[in-house]
DNA sequence: TAGATTGTTAATCGATTAACAATC
DNA sequence: TAGATTGTTAATCGATTAACAATC
């Protein structure tokens, strides 16, 4: 299989989810054009980011919804039930750990770390409130697919490195900073910049343009 | 000023955080090199995105931290304080309602709206929970930038065109759907999507790449 | 002045779109 | 078969990087 490209990569899964939300309206089949004027793209992008994965579609039908569908789940691995903790049971770990809707996708929260003495020992949706003590041994000793850090930015990059130490496969990091690490995958969240961005273009507009 | 591109664009928070930590640390002076190798990317890149909006540095010297950071928030907006609604007080709503550092950077919270009697009335850190019945009138009443959207996909498009209608700027969006108007911006936030390329990136290892 | 580093243009690289033969 | 639509290659477009003259 080629090297896939970011920009494919990022658009999975917006493929997979417009074909869940067809599949549930009991659609069959789906042409390239047709996902394309749902999806705000070009019919060619779609067929071609598809074939990056190999020829899912059929000359003068289209796709089999539920086939592509049950493709994008394979491609994307969220078929397999991955292994999850939370460190820092702040605001955004707290609405994290009470979001149900991982658990369809495949993901396990099974333990969530903070280091307020406050707050060790109780639970969050039946999840338990580790002391962040205990970060290391856990992840030595449970298959750990992916750490979650909502924990201050100054903390981040260091609990990012040993979680990969400890055996970790991913981080996924809300914290206002970049974690950068070699040998681990990592997704930078930064709802602030995201923001910001609104910011940008609300300050363009009212320039008449930037 | 030519039209910037979004991938500049949605570089500019990353200079500004990291103009920031330089100014804590008291360092005056910057090169595009040292930035380069902080963020990792290349001088040229930096130089490149920061002449779309001029020449802020001197040759020979590189630039001044204070002065590059105060173009900064001048070119995002965050020296415009704009105002801001929450639509719906679930888990995440909550989280951002509570999440202070926000206002740091310019974005205030003026009030939060849900349907659900036991929550209206309540407030989260001052703030007051509205009956969404009156989220149009308030936003009539009120000049809002920015409405964000912490409710179920189901209803987010429609929030968000009735948000427009009113006079909201901008639309802020947490649901797991594409929000798409015309004549507004609008910024999607896909956690699932986002938690989903790490498990892609996960099987491709797996895998052994793809 | 000499050294450093910018601003800016040109070259390269990668991503998107168009086109169309293949084929269901 | 005829019409539709894919898979795939080629053309276009945009973004990144390299190069270097300008200049502090």
């Amino acid at each position: 299989m080629s090297r896939i490209p970011e920009a494919v990569m990022r658009r999975l899964p917006r493929y997979y989810r417009h074909l869940d939300s067809l599949e549930k309206k009991d659609i069959i089949r789906v042409s390239s054009k047709q996902l394309g004027e749902s999806l705000r793209m070009t019919a060619s992008q779609i067929r071609h980011d598809l074939n990056f994965f190999g020829g899912f579609g059929q000359q003068g039908y289209g796709y089999n919804v539920t086939e592509l569908k049950q493709k994008l789940v394979h491609i994307l691995g969220i078929d397999i039930i991955r292994n999850v903790i939370i460190v820092g049971a702040g605001n955004i770990g707290n609405a994290l750990a009470r979001y149900g809707s991982f658990e369809n996708e495949g993901f396990k929260l099974l333990a969530i770390f903070d280091n307020d003495e406050k707050l060790i020992g109780t639970k969050i949706r039946n999840i338990l409130i580790h002391d962040s003590e205990e970060l290391v041994q856990y992840i030595k000793d449970n298959k750990i697919d992916i750490v979650v850090l909502t924990i201050p930015g100054k903390f981040a990059q260091q609990i990012a490195y040993i979680s990969q130490q400890a055996g970790a496969g991913a981080i996924w990091n809300f914290a206002p900073v970049d974690v950068t690490l070699e040998g681990i995958e990592v997704e930078n969240i930064h709802l602030t910049d995201s923001l910001m961005t609104l910011s940008f273009r609300l300050a363009c507009e009212e320039k008449g343009g930037c």
